[in-house]
DNA sequence: TATGAATGAGGGTTCATTCAT
DNA sequence: CATGAATGAACCCTCATTCAT
């Protein structure tokens, strides 16, 4: 009984029966969590949105922060599926030009307005108040993206770079594009009339890689500078 | 006696009397609000650790949110007195010398591990949820210190540089700071050995000031370059 | 059993389900609000008299208030059903009949014990703060018997009686009956050894018939001759 | 020093002191109370349009309650005193003459705009829920107001007339009176274009007085006729 | 004497959760 | 299996009252 519902469950395509409702539930329980914080979200609004029962939750998923968690991490594939690192560049592009697919693939899936958006609103509260899904979040999708970036810096800052220098200067290119996102409150308040469209953001992105590749390659000449002496 | 009780009134840091709870409420709720927000937070929590009556928020600030406000303005204050942006540097002082002294600054507000870091707890709070208290707060503060920052980098920059240049360079350089405050949580996960005391600190001062530097006159070259075409 | 069960489920006196628990609060409520008022009935006092839980007047009706309105125009019909207005008399009955019948009645409700009680006691304080619930009230209720209350007494002015005429003498009459509802704590006071059972009702019913008999018909006499000249 | 202190305290104009506090608290409060009732009445409110501290009427009164009969038996004075029940008539005026009167300064009570209107507002709430104070009030005010249309109507009935008939026709006149206090809110919604200025009173007093005077003396007639047989 | 800061009980309402059906 | 009625703890806030000054 339990292999044949196990069978049953992995049908993918149910749209009438139990896993429909589950679907159903992480769908607006992803809406509800980015629009409002876990906290302020109620499992009410969420089972309404998702045409549930109001038990529905404790049914599926056992309790508020269970479902929490699994609409984090399924929320993170969903968003880097849209806007991949490598924004479809031939695998021999050269480095500058997958610092600026990178920083470009990241202020799109920043300033995206779908569901992959709330990947990013999702992940501004985890930095606030970091939950048990955070750890396998950086396990599986923040480490190796890090992993991607520190390769390419590496390769701008040559062979000869110590370690922390990479990080340190990686670091400084991702800080820019999340700046973006973390503290879109102030800049619009601060520029009110500034928008966020497509040539803007195209913009941002030949800003933060010009700005950055100044920075590598001096700081690249320097240390080159330091180990000859 | 009377008298001297009354000369004592009048100073600010009155222990016993009416002043005294207020400055204690505002104290505790400093400290909640910073640990776990405001929604979370709750105003008999905050009562106990003031060591005053449930009603005493009701009866000194009106309700939970003018508590909220006056603890937010309190903070920012707090902190910028204790690290103020030019860190006591001469007033003759050079742009790159203000440059290093603002993000010194800043980081050191960042990382403090006093009552002066709840205003970054605060704020980042603010970035998720902004409340009615954050227009002002950018007006008062925020503003400001960005002014005095733009001033830095346009003169980096030259005369000739033009102000969605200045703000981007700006704006680079603010993000690399405040990256270390926003995104703490990943970073201790991926860099759990990674410590940040007083040398590290300075440290970051010194990448990012350099970092920032060297993007900026680049970029003041290419401009340069491109205006005499 | 279960049978059994499920036929009497489907009676709306269920006894064990969900709109027993509603009865049971409407029950309570009528009691509390009657006794003490809307503003000094608490929504505790009214669960625990319905046996519930203090959650199940927002589960049921939302607020307080809904509840309130609830209670208000239900009474209302209880009242009415136990004592309606023509009590039970023939349709080809006289115009003086039907008035005596219509304060009997009217009187009867006033003075009754049981649940039906309430209805007064809730509309005196209507009287002094109306609520929103009134309104609704009137219309459905109220002034259905005010109309039937003129048809009598115009029928007993003759065809040519004025409006006003009509409208003071009914008011004339319903306004001594509402007068032993009203100030009955000024009268158990002036005249503490007076009972107010059956034949006292009786007699209060003979006299303000007669006494408003009288009078109407002197008004229609009066007006007969002035029309004269 | 206390001797001076009391001697200021004796003299009843002072306007500054202590019994000017109380005499605006009185005011203050009667306001209140008339506009929300004493439930719903707040100290705090009371105090602050008093212009005095929010313990004062704890000071003054003992307790919200005491401060509420002490409004409750003023009040009464201040309506009667505006609106003597004879009307200024000369004392040998006829039963009717005298009767009309009564009428019309009972009527104009009710009606009247002024600090006398809160008499009846307060009368209103104390016959839902009768306080301490109204015993003393009817010993003191309704009783002797009540002997004195009992008296008018033991004259228009006649000397057999016994006393239950007296005391019903005195409550049928009464009734037909505060109909108009009790049931504003009623009157209000069914004719809401009716006004109650002064042409509208005087016809007012006028159809009870001429109401009440047919039927009292068909009642007459009738128990004359009776006492024959 | 008169104040006003402080009290604490209690108000209505919201919420995630449970359990009999 | 899925439901939704019912739960009770906890929320913020209001209030009359008190007491040290």
């Amino acid at each position: 009984m339990y292999v044949s519902n196990m069978s049953i469950k992995t049908q993918p395509s149910d749209e009438t029966g139990h896993d429909a409702t589950r679907q159903h539930l992480l769908e607006a329980a992803g809406e509800v969590f980015a629009e409002v914080g876990f906290r302020a979200a109620t499992v009410r609004e969420i089972c309404q949105r998702a045409g549930a029962n109001i038990a529905a939750v404790n049914y599926h998923f056992g309790d508020k922060e269970t479902l929490y968690a699994a609409v984090l991490t399924g929320s993170c594939q969903v968003s880097m599926q849209k806007y991949p690192a490598d924004m479809g560049l031939a695998p021999n592009a050269t480095a500058e030009q997958r610092l600026h697919a990178f920083v470009r693939s990241f202020l799109w899936r920043i300033f995206s307005h779908g569901p992959e958006a709330r990947h990013g609103k999702l992940m501004a509260r985890e930095m606030i108040e970091p939950t048990a899904a955070l750890d396998s979040l950086i396990k599986e999708n923040i480490r190796p993206m890090s992993m991607i970036l520190m390769g390419i810096v590496r390769e701008l800052l040559g062979a000869k770079a110590d370690e922390r220098t990479v990080r340190l200067c990686g670091t400084s290119v991702v800080s820019q594009v999340l700046f973006y996102h973390h503290c879109r409150p102030v800049l619009s308040r601060l520029y009110p009339d500034e928008k966020y469209d497509a040539p803007q953001i195209e913009g941002l992105a030949d800003h933060i890689t010009r700005f950055s590749l100044a920075a590598i390659k001096q700081t690249a000449k320097a240390k080159s500078a330091e180990a000859k002496k």
